[in-house]
RNA sequence: GGGGACGUAGUUCAGUUGGUUAGAACGCCUGCCUGUCACGCAGGAGGUCGCCGGUUCGAGCCCGGUCGUCCCCGCCA
């Protein structure tokens, strides 16, 4: 980058350059004054450079350079040298630039944390004051990953085929799914935009026109509380195609999770597994698994529901589900403390308590549950349960399966967490034939994916049967344990796509309001399609090894959805809400 | 909507059972210092203990409320 202001980048100076004069141009990162030399930090993007002044050698320079303070922005000219004393821990260690010319480009108030060290700062602090904070090379260098992952993906759907088209952002509300952002119209009073919750009707539409092959970096609004890892906006990478099957999608998405983690410099898993939903929820309670550990559960309604323990007898009689797993080493690393907290742990998951046998050698059992249980069982059961000696066994009963899945999949994540079992760093799987429907909490079916996800060809003949059995052609892309994509084959099929409206419960009324315009174009020539979208910030923090995707991204939002550095939002003037005829009531 | 943690100097934190003048490190200011790289040394400035109210002879500390930040549940087709 040879500007105007500058003849090289601080951070790719080398010994290659040394006797060359040059100029660099940035911030004063830190200033180690010795009262006869300075030395100084110069940043920029590119890393740090050691610019030196002496005061034998030049008076003049040196007296100019004891001015400046970190952060200010300076123009440097000066020779390359070989230093007397070499820094390993700088790429641009063995050499530093001796000073002869210095530019005060700007002055700058002292920042109001370091920006030259990695010291916590208060999150509210931070975001106001995000520029000071983008500047800390450590936070700057997830961006660089971003935009090398985004680019990288870009260029790879390039070469495939697919075009970068845009959608709108100013668009019609949908009543299901997540809480829209209204963008209320001033031309029609009382009527309002929403921003898009994703682009998948417009995806869609651009298949029926002929586009066959669709992606965007696409920014998407949910108002919905926040959490570490999700933001109101973020962004998917959003593509569709046509005339695909769902191998064809899951193969793409391989190569496009292959090119992001070369991208960010890390070695993609050998496999990306396959589970299907059913096989997810039984052995890990989740459709969104971590598989970087063991810890896999299993279920013991039929072995343990004849046992004599009233609590395992009741939960069977009322049709309810038991589960358990293994934790190796636990009889050990289990105390009698740790379980009272893990005991503790899943009750805030709706189930009454937690069950455990502890191994503590080849025919010695150790468990409140074990006068319950006939003679010579346990033995034969440690074994069902691949429990060694040392090995404790962890039992969940309840009459709701839900509670006992998400416990004991919240069970499984605390273990990991606690014992530290996660040694791969990356385990990605696929999470395939998802139910089509679900039954939400007033028992009304409702969607999984969204409405317009094909069903599962082999189960079509029972949506007008049992639809809670129809799979769907839905496909969840699921990185240690967070769903990082998913998206479906779609209906191209007008009629079946009708059925579908109506086992959702939607009138003809409903659906002419709602999606009139959708249900009118599938009727004109619709290619089979389908697609998926990648949530882009949640990829790029996970190969960022970031804690929270607020630091992946520019300018987030605060857990209240707030901006502390603009202060939005905002209240607006009288002028604006007579415009759009809208009169507050708080 | 609910649960939990936190809020003290510019920043990050300590602050004992409620008791005289609220401390440290970094940063900032002044001076000294020619090979540092977290430079060093000496000195100095800097506080509405988030805010409001209460209890008390007395509150950074106890109680209530409120605001802010984070994590989680609900929510997120």
């Amino acid at each position: 980058m040879n500007t105007g202001y500058k003849t090289h980048q601080a951070g790719t100076l080398r010994t290659d350059l040394i006797g060359q004069t040059v100029t660099v141009a940035g911030w004063v990162h830190r200033v180690r004054d010795l009262g006869g030399v300075i030395f100084f930090d110069l940043r920029d993007r590119s890393g740090l450079i050691q610019i030196v002044a002496d005061s034998v050698h030049n008076a003049n320079i040196h007296s100019q350079a004891s001015r400046i303070k970190s952060e200010w922005v300076v123009k440097a000219t000066g020779i390359v040298s070989e230093r007397a004393s070499k820094n390993p821990d700088m790429p641009t260690g063995d050499v530093e630039i001796i000073l002869s010319e210095l530019v005060i480009l700007n002055e700058a108030l002292p920042p109001v944390f370091s920006v030259s060290d990695q010291s916590p700062v208060d999150e509210a602090t931070k975001l106001k004051y995000r520029y000071l904070d983008l500047r800390r090379p450590e936070n700057a260098q997830k961006f660089i990953t971003r935009h090398r992952i985004t680019s990288r993906i870009r260029r790879f759907l390039d070469n495939q085929g697919f075009m970068d088209i845009e959608t709108p952002m100013l668009t019609k509300s949908t009543p299901e799914g997540a809480r829209d952002y209204l963008v209320p119209s001033r031309v029609h009073p009382g009527k309002c935009f929403a921003l898009p919750q994703s682009p998948q009707l417009f995806k869609q539409l651009l298949m029926m026109s002929g586009i066959e092959r669709y992606y965007q970096c696409v920014k998407c609004f949910r108002d919905e509380d926040l959490r570490a890892d999700r933001q109101p906006e973020f962004t998917q990478i959003d593509l569709e195609a046509s005339f695909v099957t769902q191998e064809d999608i899951i193969t793409l998405t391989n190569d496009i999770m292959s090119e992001a983690f070369e991208a960010a410099g890390i070695t993609l898993p050998e496999t990306i597994s396959r589970l299907t939903y059913k096989e997810a929820m039984t052995r890990y309670g989740t459709d969104a698994p971590d598989l970087r550990f063991g810890l896999e559960h299993h279920i013991l309604t039929d072995i343990l529901g004849k046992t004599d323990f009233a609590v395992f007898q009741s939960v069977t009689e009322s049709g309810g589900l038991i589960k358990g797993l293994t934790v190796p080493g636990g009889s050990t690393v289990l105390s009698r403390k740790t379980i009272d907290e893990l005991t503790e742990f899943v009750k805030g998951f709706g189930v009454k308590g937690l069950a455990y046998i502890h191994r503590r050698s080849e025919d010695e059992f150790n468990s409140p549950i074990a006068k319950f249980l006939p003679d010579q069982f346990l033995p034969s059961f440690a074994e069902k349960m691949n429990c060694a000696p040392g090995d404790t066994i962890l039992i969940i009963a309840d009459t709701s399966h839900k509670a006992v899945h998400d416990s004991m999949s919240k069970l499984r994540l605390e273990l990991a967490r606690r014992l530290d079992l996660a040694k791969t760093p990356y385990a990605l799987t696929w999470v395939i034939d998802f139910p089509l429907f679900e039954r939400d909490s007033e028992g009304n079916l409702t969607s999984t994916h969204h409405p317009f996800t094909s069903p599962h060809p082999e189960d079509i003949h029972l949506l007008s049967t049992t639809p809670e059995h129809v799979r769907a052609v839905a496909y969840d892309i699921v990185l240690n344990g967070t769903e990082l994509g998913g998206g479906s084959i779609r209906i191209h099929d007008s009629k079946l796509q009708h059925q579908l409206f109506g086992i959702l419960g939607l009138t003809d009324a409903d659906i002419d309001t709602k999606f009139g315009f959708f249900v009118d174009a599938l009727q004109y020539g619709t290619p089979p399609h389908g697609g998926l979208a990648i949530g882009l910030d949640r990829l790029c923090m996970m190969l960022t090894r970031s804690k929270s995707i607020r630091e992946v991204i520019a300018f987030p939002k605060t857990q209240n959805a707030s901006c502390p550095l603009t202060d939005a939002p905002s209240a607006v003037s009288a002028s604006q809400l007579k415009d759009l005829r809208l009169k507050l009531d708080i």
